[in-house]
DNA sequence: CCTATAATAAGAACGATTCTCATTATAAGG
DNA sequence: CCTTATAATGAGAATCGTTCTTATTATAGG
């Protein structure tokens, strides 16, 4: 579900926060929605071509970002964090704020964990994919951010 | 929720591996039970101190993950993948293939994102959580890679 | 047209992670 | 107990994605 008015709107959006809707912010935005899913800047780079340099590229996304055009998927990843496999820890869920980056774990009543497994399983089908495991991750402000 | 035999078991599963549990992966999986979700590298070396040098915590890390006794929240990739925010792209949700790292948006019957919207209040609610965004994020095997 | 300002792009810098390799610890057999 | 083969450690180099710096180019508005 793209918006058919894509260019206006995102061109709208940066107009808002003074920034020019160029070139290079155009082919990224219209690279990205192609897409079926979320894009690292090396492949955008790899669909795009070498027309627009890969510093040109990041700070297209620097910009596309701030002006709330794009998200990163699971925050800005510059680092990895590690947690203790679910046969050891438990089936839990995220609450991820964006403000600090700090991610708590959560575990939720069975009967609605019941209800999730089943949407994974019949969204798995649909797709021809074999689901290992699945988490609800909230993204929000956490109770020392707000 | 983590076992009380913890170590016996996370014991047993290096042993089934062929690797030792020694007192730097030790730390390193009790400094993880201790907190309440993911830690990175870094978070843990502050947390451990310097008697487990950062190259040496790395590398139990990657041990620990080959037994399958640790996770890398959200994958481990160390790239960030961008995608058209949700007022573009409309709400959706994620398959993410462990195999090929490759994401897929899908999109869920609105009876279901109800039920799933009614439960993210109801969590956040319960943790003095602001959410703003929510996504159930699937990780399994994706089509080509079964 | 001019000019002030924004955007671009090449390359340096940076930070997280991985690799290399010499040293140290350990288990298992004599 | 020793010895020895193997695994683990840790210091530093190397790598890789990303960000920063800065000189150059493009553009909107006067």
């Amino acid at each position: 579900m793209v918006s058919l008015n894509l260019d206006r709107e995102v061109e709208q959006r940066l107009g808002d926060h003074d920034v020019r809707y160029t070139r290079g912010r155009r082919v990224v935005v219209s690279a990205l929605a192609a897409s079926d899913g979320p894009r690292s800047a090396a492949e955008l780079h790899r669909e795009i071509g070498p027309d627009l340099p890969l510093s040109s590229l990041y700070r297209s996304l620097s910009v596309l970002e701030d002006a709330g055009v794009i998200i990163p998927h699971h925050g800005a990843r510059t680092l990895t964090r590690y947690e203790l496999a679910e046969w050891l820890a438990g089936h839990h869920h995220h609450l991820v704020c964006v403000e600090c980056g700090s991610v708590e774990d959560i575990e939720i009543p069975k009967k609605h964990e019941s209800r999730v497994k089943a949407l994974v399983q019949e969204l798995s089908d649909g797709a021809s994919f074999t689901p290992l495991n699945h988490a609800l991750e909230i993204e929000g402000r956490c109770s020392k951010c707000t």
